[in-house]
DNA sequence: CTCATCTATTTAAACGTTTAAATGAAGTAT
DNA sequence: ATACTTCATTTAAACGTTTAAATAGATGAG
């Protein structure tokens, strides 16, 4: 690999200039500027990271922490990742996984991002991997989305909307409620906590056991708003069809609504914010990025290309 | 931020002395050693990675490298990072991750790794990220579930095994195929190209439409193989129980057999293959990982506990 | 023509480590 | 006692950069 010194040596300056050159950090001339660019084409140079690091006190590296389970409900990890990782390329940097219950010196990263919903007030410490840096959150509303459901629902004309949520024990849980109850005074309805079913877990058959028990209580509903990928799919797999039903995630039911998660959005701009930040520019301590409700859709990916994010 | 000559001053020695009791590359007296253990505990002195590197050539960074598309189909991708993570964090090295299609130096990390399955020469070059590098191949075996599959249905006395293959730009779908044609073959069993369909994707409705042409056409089958998470998921929505069905990945659905993914195995036996490798340790050039076969399970985490992987 | 000013370039120190080579202090053989 | 080992420790160079400070070369004013 080619070092500075290489490229000085063949553009006949000292390595001093080169990275003059490289970082235009002092004027250089026109002629010696060309014959620097020219070595370090020909060479095909990349200067050291771990060399660079170590003068500038930069990694030019984003560390992620990662939690042990994934606390991420409403988005994929793995994509979330892999935007993050572009995002951080084209900024230059690189992305550092780290175990969040790992004590990593800090300094192997500029600056480290989370995900996941930060702690609402009311739910015990469940993100007990509470963020000890001042990561920009940029943040997707779960209370949107439940909001937007209720609005859509009680626009066609619904009155007793059903709520299957998400076990209180998961972050965010709490926002889906939030936004129900918000939507629902809104609307002038009452509350009606009969229409309410919190599943013992987030999996298949909690979900299904949630939905029975909704529709073996007297409470008679007339629109069903359901929390959670997992509970989603087994409330769908035994509904029947009675009443419109909205779902956390359009993923794969057919002619279920439900929410596009603007994941690659997130994860760029939180990557964003950061850079944005370790630049010394002051930032918005909190975005909140909104989902986007996909009325009816089959769900798949090709049909919501047409849906631009909030 | 400790240095290590913050440490060498409170222990009253030079630095040279530190790093040798750290690395223990020359022998030091035990009053010295002690004395320096003690200075470093007291500052809580971590080397510092870039300087070490510098030195070294050792990045103490495991690279990884990310496809813009998903090309993992049986293990779940964040599932398999957070365990790389945790194989490579407990070796003192740290996961970097990089676009497959970004061309970083490739100093930046001491080895690279990636994952998927490894190009069938019957299939069209469809990993195009085709690894340069020279990466132990730890690989989990399709073929193998596939074969389990067709040994598990006939030996409860099916003949007749239809199969749901994944479409076979996938990669790896050949090797679902593969193992299905082998365990017929040793069976003594005929092949019926009629038993076998390949959806035109990996989707939901792709698998209702498979199993659709299958139980419409007069090819009668008494046992069925799915391949592909989504494709069983429609598979299994539509199935009229009539014969038993076994899945790629056990999942969500009652009383369908299914396989168990080693995504932590796997994801540790690579790291840790390659750790070897940069130790300068000759290793396997590819090793295989099996699934194992859960049957009839709920297809819950808690149901799986008890399995041992192969 | 000399001195000061400005600009382009080089020299050298620094960043935090590792490690080869040099030093020093013992101990052992002559 | 002197020289040769052995062992523990220190000195200093090196890794690939950046950057402050020094230097050289040209330009302009007096």
């Amino acid at each position: 690999m080619a070092t500075i010194k290489d490229v000085a040596q063949l553009a006949g300056v000292s390595f001093a200039t080169v990275s003059y050159v490289l970082n235009d950090s002092m004027p250089v001339s026109e002629a010696t500027r060309n014959k620097v660019l020219a070595a370090v084409t020909k060479l095909g140079y990349q200067p050291h990271r771990q060399g660079r690091n170590l003068q500038r006190q930069r990694t030019l590296t984003i560390g992620v922490l990662l939690p042990q389970a994934n606390l991420l409900c409403e988005v994929d990890l793995a994509t979330w990742l892999l935007e993050a990782t572009n995002a951080a390329t084209s900024a230059g940097y690189s992305l550092l996984l780290q175990p969040a219950d790992s004590q990593a010196r800090g300094d192997l990263a500029d600056g480290w991002i989370s995900f996941g919903t930060p702690l609402d007030p009311q739910l015990p410490q469940v993100w007990a991997l509470a963020p000890p840096f001042d990561q920009p959150a940029v943040l997707c509303d779960a209370a949107f989305a439940a909001q937007r459901a209720v609005e859509t629902l009680t626009h066609s004309g619904m009155r007793r909307i059903g709520l299957i949520t998400l076990p209180r024990s998961i972050p965010g849980s709490a926002r889906w409620y939030l936004g129900y109850r918000r939507a629902l005074r809104r609307a002038g309805l009452g509350f009606d906590p009969g229409l309410v079913v919190e599943p013992a877990a987030n999996r298949f058959h909690d979900g299904v056991a949630a939905y029975e028990t909704l529709a073996a209580s007297e409470n008679d509903y007339d629109g069903l708003i359901v929390c959670g990928h997992q509970l989603a799919t087994g409330v769908v797999m035994v509904d029947h069809a009675k009443v419109p039903v909205i779902v956390s995630h359009s993923s794969s039911q057919r002619g279920i609504s439900g929410f596009r998660w603007p994941t690659e959005l997130w994860a760029h701009t939180l990557v964003r914010k950061l850079l944005q930040q370790l630049d010394g520019a002051a930032i918005a301590h909190r975005t909140w990025l909104n989902p986007s409700l996909v009325i009816g859709s089959l769900g798949f990916k090709e049909d919501l290309d047409g849906f631009n994010y909030v």
